[in-house]
DNA sequence: GCCAACGTTGGC
DNA sequence: GCCAACGTTGGC
């Protein structure tokens, strides 16, 4: 059974266009467990992922990226200095995973939160619930679905 | 810029 | 193990 995602990134820090230009990466630094645990545990490679811009003046649903590599430990916990550096990780049993994604596709248009909102199929959604900060979140194959669709429009 | 929601930390 | 304090996220 396929698995669906949507990632938050704020533009400013990591856009659809960045990803886009780079093809694939690392999705380093996510540091809340929740999150951890659905990369580590539940992602899998050809999982779809709508890319959410977050923290910016038209929020929503950027373009569609998958999941490219299964979760390795996350580079930066142990890069000293760098801002994602975690000193209590041990090497050996490292306490952040994340996996790859690639981009597959940037809308022309973005699905806007607004456009969701007033979307009677998105009304579940958690990235639309009041006071979500979940970075990482599961989506339905219905709910997939229904982002394409009006993505498409 | 404000502030509510949430996760984490640390004193007890 | 509780919970207050604090920091961060992120929509508005």
């Amino acid at each position: 059974m396929e698995k669906h995602w949507l990632i938050k990134s704020e533009p400013d820090v990591y856009s659809i266009e960045d990803l886009e230009a780079d093809g694939e990466t690392e999705w380093w630094g996510i540091r809340n467990y929740q999150a951890r645990n659905f990369m580590r545990d539940e992602m899998s490679i050809g999982n779809p992922v709508l890319f959410y811009h977050s923290n910016t003046d038209i929020l929503g649903v950027y373009g569609l990226a998958e999941v490219s590599a299964e979760a390795r430990p996350d580079s930066k916990q142990f890069e000293e200095g760098h801002r994602y550096h975690d000193p209590k990780s041990d090497p050996d049993a490292p306490t952040w995973w994340c996996v790859h994604i690639r981009h597959v596709q940037t809308f022309d248009e973005p699905v806007t939160r607004e456009a969701m909102k007033e979307e009677p199929g998105l009304a579940d959604m958690l990235v639309l619930k009041p006071g979500s900060r979940l970075s990482i979140t599961p989506v339905t194959k219905r709910e997939h679905e229904t982002v394409m669709t009006m993505a498409r429009q």
